[in-house]
DNA sequence: ACACCTGGCGCAATCGATTACATTGATTTC
DNA sequence: GAAATCAATGTAATCGATTGCGCCAGGTGT
């Protein structure tokens, strides 16, 4: 009774034809006649055929599927850089697969999905991808087409697509000068992230721009977790001598340490300007709304996956692409 | 130059045994001797191989791999539940792919990833699945192992993990009465949904219970979108009798409410408490911090990946399994 | 009238790993 | 001591689709 499910063969039966047709009147309409390709195209139809792409993928040698990795799921941020790439996959024909980074603790798994031939290729919004993995082209084997999106690793000769992290942490602080602010601290994003750093250089080129030192007691260290933003908020309560305004790497973060000061009688943006950085949905509608840094999510992921085949496709890629960010006023700032 | 990734023959070669030796070698390691054993693992590390998932896949006519299908990725609610997912899956030696189901607006691709052997099952978070799908097991063809979580559709036959979501409501309005409030609003999610009639249910039953009328008026449409809080805010300030408590069928609508009946001059929870339902990471860290009712993510997740592994293994499963909900009580309330 | 294309199609090899079955040498059993 | 058993390994078929090669018939060119 569970008989197996129709393979191209039991198409080719019905259609009266070899499997070879079959195959091709389904992949180059143009190569059989108009009545075999009826033919079988009714035969599809007969025995509910469809073809098994793991046979297929064996065969070609390729999947027509890639492999994003997302350093984790939860971060609302990344989604609409999903959608963008999914929009650019499906148009050419390509399935996405999504994977969090943060479970495969041992790291290992995650080239091997590529090594293991189920993709053909990554895109990584992860910059801090294991070790192990890239140099994972042993044995003469074609290196695993890879691409960076918003986050990258320097030095590996991967293709990257990002935002203008330098330039949008730029505005941020010549927004906050321009509403009278002088005295500015800033919440890092975790140690050792490429936008972290981006960021800190952006904020540190602004203020010698406007001439304002730079305090290492207002430089507070994050991570880029809502957690972490209520822990900075405590380091910034206990300062003697605080900051008035705030530059925060992103927005997760703002939401923890705006919480956290309000919970403590400091409200933003009476007692204190803070603008951030992502522009995720609810930034619009937290109370207040935050003023922050909003970067072409949906773009970034077209142009991801574009730079994917192309570089799949044997073509050179521009090895750096860079997207504006422009920056988005709320109120979470005003004028002092 | 660019010669062919390293098969098992090559391994097999190295190691001076069959392809089919080094195969129990890495598969079943009691099955060859020990020295055999530790050649086969010597070659494997001499060719940089790495077994071709693909032609795996198609000999055992399985791939070790489910595919989880959320309404949108971007809803930060549904993070942890594939945590769990994830969680249980590696630990039984299962990949995770996860596709958003609305790109793929035609929707046929859906379950032809399982008939395409891609995939083991799915499991769908959700409900709304489009019809060409549940009944794709044409010419006798084993049903596809399906497990819905979250969200369900009835009559299928489909086994499903949910939420208490009636009972999770009705936690929420006995909280407003227990405030002593007694004109109570709601706000639906979208109209079809399971989870919206089941909170609506709740919502109702809960209200019989203490003897409050349900008022047409103050039941407003939502769809779970921050978007829809807005405009359901905007419906309230219209109301020529307010009521003095909401109950928000979903975290994200509350803060689209909230924050819009804040631009107007009314405040949470000063002027109205808001029981909302979810309790997503910034719940914590919206101001006010929001109650709402916590489901146990992270366990539906394990929960509905068993119940996948059982379904695939031809066990019969629980058809129907709730996993409890709670109310954790923040500031959007208030005693009246 | 003959050689030459060419469109349409079938045959069979192939992709890489798995596994049923066969083989071999050694060990156990009666 | 012969038969039976077993552990370890090899041989070859197999999973299902794709594609290089070649055959055949009908059409062209000269």
């Amino acid at each position: 009774m569970p008989n197996r499910p129709p393979t191209i063969r039991d198409v080719a039966r019905a259609a009266n034809v070899s499997a070879a047709t079959v195959s091709r009147a389904l992949s180059f309409p143009g190569k059989v006649s108009e009545a075999t390709r009826l033919s079988v195209l009714r035969a599809v139809q007969e025995t509910g055929y469809a073809v098994n792409q793991v046979a297929r993928s064996l065969r070609r040698r390729t999947t027509n599927t890639i492999d994003v990795l997302v350093p984790n799921i939860g971060n609302q941020f990344f989604s609409r850089i999903l959608a963008g790439i999914e929009w650019a996959a499906s148009r050419a024909g390509y399935t996405v697969l999504i994977s969090d980074t943060r479970p495969l603790t041992g790291g290992g798994m995650l080239m091997d999905f590529v090594r293991n031939n189920r993709a053909d290729g990554l895109i990584s919004l992860d910059g801090v991808l294991p070790r192990q993995i890239l140099p994972a082209a042993p044995a003469g084997r074609r290196t695993p087409t890879l691409v960076f999106a918003c986050e990258w690793q320097d030095g590996l000769g991967v293709p990257s697509v990002r935002f203008d992290n330098e330039g949008g942490a730029m505005l941020a602080v010549d927004h906050l000068v321009s509403l009278g602010h002088a005295r500015i601290g800033h919440l890092l994003g975790p140690a050792g992230n490429v936008l972290t750093d981006a960021r800190l250089a952006g904020f540190t080129a602004a203020m010698a721009n406007h001439a304002l030192p730079v305090r290492e007691d207002w430089i507070l260290q994050g991570d880029f977790t809502l957690d972490s933003g209520v822990k900075a908020a405590r380091a910034w309560l206990d300062l003697a001598d605080r900051p008035g305004a705030m530059f925060l790497a992103n927005d997760e973060m703002a939401f923890g340490f705006i919480s956290e000061l309000h919970r403590h009688g400091v409200e933003v943006p009476r007692d204190l300007s803070v603008v951030a950085f992502d522009d995720i949905d609810i930034a619009e509608r937290y109370i207040p709304a935050l003023t922050t840094v909003h970067q072409p999510r949906h773009e970034i992921g077209e142009v991801a996956f574009a730079t994917f085949l192309k570089t799949f496709n044997g073509e050179v890629p521009e090895m750096v692409r860079t997207l504006p960010a422009t920056l988005i006023v709320r109120e979470s700032t005003r004028q002092v």
